[in-house]
DNA sequence: CCTCCTCGTGGAATCGATTACACGAAGGAT
DNA sequence: ATCCTTCGTGTAATCGATTCCACGAGGAGG
């Protein structure tokens, strides 16, 4: 593989003046210029990364830690994360920690070690030691979805309280009285949030929200299964469960139907995340739909804000109920675009 | 943050005795072992990656090029490549082609520019002018999934005749007679050999493909709702529509919904790669699942040995039929995992 | 005509690691 | 006692880029 040297070389001049002309530095002539230029291309020349990054102190490359590659929701956030920072001039190296925390550390510290420029971080459960050093150490760094209170790091969220008073208040328009939660774990924001936002929604309507109505889950398919057989099992069974994600609502899904029973009619079902697949499973699923784009945008914005200098800035959208059928109710017929597949490439 | 010379400071040796205590070269004492290890803990030095790259040329990376991170089967191969990497040492950084040739050379090249050790990539329509290059340039690299014909780079893929096979035997037995097939673009092998393996499977029962019934999708949500409606359309509609992917599926799905038709009553749907949300979907949709995990695992071990200097291997594994409603017979009782949602943590 | 700038250029230091080579001390064999 | 290994260690070259600094040429201004 031709180095700078080759080039330098080739053309007749210095590794300095190759290296100018491909970082475009205006003191150079139009005859070195073209001379390099074409040394470069009868070499087939690249610069090498490595090389540069170690020279520069930069990648040019944003780590991205997600929770969990599967779920079609992170999956997406990192396509929009990796569209707008390719558009800003930057790679993503996405890092899976499958809800784990240690393998969560695993990839930050991996990251680090690559002296990656910046942190997109969906922590998992708590955190780990080795994130929570690399936001005190001052590693540029941004949140994403979830987030951890009391460290200064910028925050890009969406905010579901409103969708979910939608929510309740469509619930309770259909006379459904007992509602019980598929909870993310605890120590996520998202875990205890959402819980939070559904109990003071039904605070509301002056309803409650029992502990036997409060499953615990880890926003895994398995998790909402079991915690759904679990509902099932009560003397007393919920009408309606809201499972905290989408794979937790697949998860409730399969236990409905492992019991023989149908929803909406012996009990219904509503879901945090909307997914495409939503639409066609049996029945669709009414569910409360985050801005996946806009903030896989903002968080890299937010990022490279602070990586360039720049005060980073912290953002949260609202996300919006999208009702169908899950629940008991027709969907709306002025509303037909709730009932189709969402487009990935608008 | 502190380097391999603080280390060696703080330890009072000098800089080549840390590198070695920190790869474990033998001729180390004890005791400089020992001090070492200390100045590393008080320090918290971490070796920066990028430097150890630049003087060992190899980064210990691989470069994963998927055509489209938003369909689940490419996202659960990324999840199990990136696994089995982690497992003999390696990172990987995944690049997202959205079947775009442009975006995929853009990958390639950006990978190479980094000087990951190897290659994997499911290439795009055709392939894309760098990712030849790169593979002609003796660039460690395999192919997992599609492949192009005519390079000798090894190709890990699974081999879906025998489940059409299955297939067809089974819309036979039903007694549908008028299949059609929603194929993927026909520069991608997948393109091409799912609607050759349909149409030798259909002529063993003395049927044939005819041109209306074979439609040009390109593997995205949108162009399977496309073909179906133009399937609809036809003045002697087919009883059965394949999608030669998944996403196709979901679009074929939402055409039929579109019309108020029903799956499987009006017309017929089967897909090719299986999901966990085909369980759920109304009706549950029959498919010919690949084996990922191990389609992932084994691309990554060719290519390690390939990068290590072992002969790598090309692997085929069989896929299988999975048989659900959506073609008009119910799921045989005594094969309920037919029913159920696959885990993702087995 | 002399001085001062600006411009284009090259030499060499530098980033943070690995590693070939040299060297001294210690131990074993003769 | 001498020689040869072996062992532990340090010095310095090296990977491939960027960039500070110095230098010579040429033009402008006095």
């Amino acid at each position: 593989m031709a180095c700078i040297k080759d080039v330098a070389a080739e053309a007749g001049v210095s590794v300095a003046t190759v290296s100018r002309v491909l970082n475009d530095h205006p003191s150079v002539s139009t005859e070195a210029r073209t001379r390099v230029l074409a040394a470069v291309e009868t070499l087939g020349y690249r610069p090498n990364a490595v090389a540069r990054s170690l020279r520069t102190d930069q990648t040019r490359t944003l780590g991205l830690v997600i929770s969990d590659v599967l779920n079609p929701y992170f999956t997406e956030l990192a396509r929009s994360v990796e569209e707008e920072a390719r558009a800003l001039g930057y790679s993503v190296i996405i890092g899976n920690a499958d809800e784990r925390p240690e393998l969560q550390d695993h990839h930050v510290r991996t990251l680090l070690d690559r002296r990656i420029d910046g942190l997109l971080v969906s922590p998992t459960d708590g955190g780990s030691p080795g994130m929570l050093d690399a936001a005190r150490a001052g590693t540029p760094m941004v949140f994403v979805d979830r987030w951890i209170p009391g460290l200064d790091v910028p925050v890009v969220r969406a905010d579901g309280r409103t969708a979910v008073r939608d929510l309740v208040a469509h619930l309770h328009g259909l006379g459904h009285r007992r509602l019980a939660i598929i909870a993310g774990p605890a120590a996520t924001t998202t875990g205890s949030e959402r819980v939070a936002a559904f109990r003071e929604a039904l605070a509301a309507y002056g309803l409650t929200l029992p502990d036997a109505y409060t499953g615990q889950g880890d926003f895994q398919a398995e998790s909402g299964r079991r915690v759904t057989e679990e509902f099932l099992d009560l003397a007393e069974p919920p009408e309606v469960v809201f499972a905290a994600d989408n794979l937790m609502a697949l998860g409730a899904l399969d236990a409905v139907r492992a019991r023989g029973l149908r929803v909406p009619d012996d009990i219904a079902l509503a879901a945090f995340d909307d997914i495409p697949w939503f639409v066609h499973t049996d029945p669709p699923v009414t569910a409360i739909a985050q801005p996946v784009r806009e903030l896989g945008r903002a968080a890299v914005r937010a990022l490279v804000d602070r990586i360039e200098g720049r005060p980073p800035q912290s953002v949260t959208l609202p996300a919006r109920l999208v009702v169908r059928r899950s629940c008991g109710e027709r969907p709306d017929p002025n509303h037909p675009h709730m009932n189709v597949t969402q487009r990935s490439n608008p």
